[in-house]
DNA sequence: CGTATCCTGACC
DNA sequence: GGTCAGGATACG
C-alpha cells in the first residue's frame, strides 16, 4: 500500500538503478499493463537513457533521452524491485526494464493496477495537481480557498489530488486525528484555525513517515505506528475512546468520535 | 455530485 | 466462494 513516503523511497531506488544506464529491453508481462504500454511502445524504449527520475505527489516521472517521459503510478500495490543478474524474478513482476549493465528494474505489483504510460515529447506528462502536501504552498489559506465552493467531507477533499497532491487514504485519517477534526465535517465549515490544524496534521504525519521512508507502513508492525488507521474499536491514544470506522466515498475512514470534532 | 471500474491476494 | 481492500479515472 504505497503512500507518498513509500513512493519517495521507490523513486530513489529507480534513480540509483537507472543512473547513467541505457535501456536494453522492456518486457511487459501482464495484459492490463500491455494495454497502457503496448509491445510497440515498449520496443521503442530500447536504446533510451533515463536522464532523470523525479517524483511529483505519488507519480514518478522517468525522463528519457529522447525527451519522452515514462510516467509510473504504483496505485495500491506497486513497487520497484532492483534485480541483479541471475536473481530470480519476483512473483508479481509486471514490467521489467533491463539495462546495459545487466541489472533490471522490475515493477512488482500483486494487484496489477499500477500505471506505466509513455508520454510523447512536448506533452505535460502529469495531470493537473494541487500543491504538494508537504510544501509551503499547501497552507491554511489554500485549503480554505480550495474548499470554499465545494461541498464534501474534509476527508474526501484531502484525497482529491487536484486540490492537494500526495495525501492517501491512511494519511488523510491520521492527519485529521492530529488536527482533532472530524473527517465527516463539511470542508466549507472549517474555521481558519481548523484549516491550519488540518494542514499541520497532514504535514506532521507525512513528514514523520518521510523521515523513515518505507518504514512507517511496514508489514506486521504498521498498525502499531498508526493512531487511528485500521484500529477500529481500539482505544484512542489521546483519550482512550473507541476508534470508529465509517465509509466515505467507498473507502474506510477511521477517527476518534470523542476528540475529533 | 456519487459510484463503478480496474485487479488479485487475503480473509472468513 | 463471496467479500473486502484501495488510487485514480471514467462515467451517470
Amino acid at each position: 500500500m504505497p503512500e507518498l513516503p513509500e513512493v519517495e523511497l521507490a523513486s530513489r531506488v529507480a534513480r540509483r538503478v537507472t543512473r547513467g544506464r541505457r535501456i536494453i529491453a522492456v518486457h511487459v508481462l501482464h495484459p492490463s499493463q500491455r494495454r497502457a504500454l503496448p509491445t510497440r511502445a515498449a520496443r521503442s524504449l530500447e536504446g533510451e537513457q533515463v536522464v532523470r527520475v523525479r517524483r511529483r505527489a505519488k507519480y514518478q516521472v522517468l525522463e528519457l533521452s529522447s525527451g519522452r517521459s515514462l510516467v509510473v503510478h504504483f496505485r495500491l500495490s506497486g513497487d520497484w524491485v532492483p534485480l541483479e543478474p541471475k536473481q530470480v524474478m519476483p512473483a508479481h513482476a509486471r514490467v521489467v526494464m533491463a539495462f546495459d549493465d545487466g541489472t533490471s528494474l522490475v515493477l512488482s505489483d500483486p494487484r496489477a493496477l499500477s500505471a506505466v504510460v509513455l508520454i510523447p515529447v512536448g506533452i505535460d506528462p502529469l495531470p493537473a495537481l494541487g500543491p504538494e502536501a508537504t510544501s509551503a504552498r499547501f497552507d491554511a489559506r489554500h485549503l480554505a480557498k480550495a474548499t470554499a465552493k465545494r461541498r464534501l467531507p474534509i476527508k474526501t477533499f484531502l484525497l482529491d489530488q487536484r486540490l492537494v497532491a500526495g495525501v492517501g487514504n491512511i494519511y488523510a485519517s491520521e492527519g485529521l486525528w492530529f488536527a482533532r477534526v472530524d473527517p465527516r465535517r463539511d470542508a466549507r465549515s472549517l474555521a481558519r484555525d481548523e484549516c491550519q490544524r488540518v494542514v499541520a496534521g497532514i504535514k506532521r504525519v507525512m513528514q514523520k513517515a518521510l523521515r523513515a521512508p518505507g518504514r512507517y507502513y511496514e508489514e506486521g508492525v504498521a498498525h502499531l505506528r498508526f493512531n487511528v488507521y485500521d484500529r477500529e474499536g481500539k482505544g484512542c491514544r489521546r483519550c482512550r475512546t473507541g476508534i470508529r470506522r465509517v465509509v466515505q466515498g467507498a473507502r474506510s475512514t477511521y477517527f476518534c468520535p470523542s476528540c475529533q470534532r
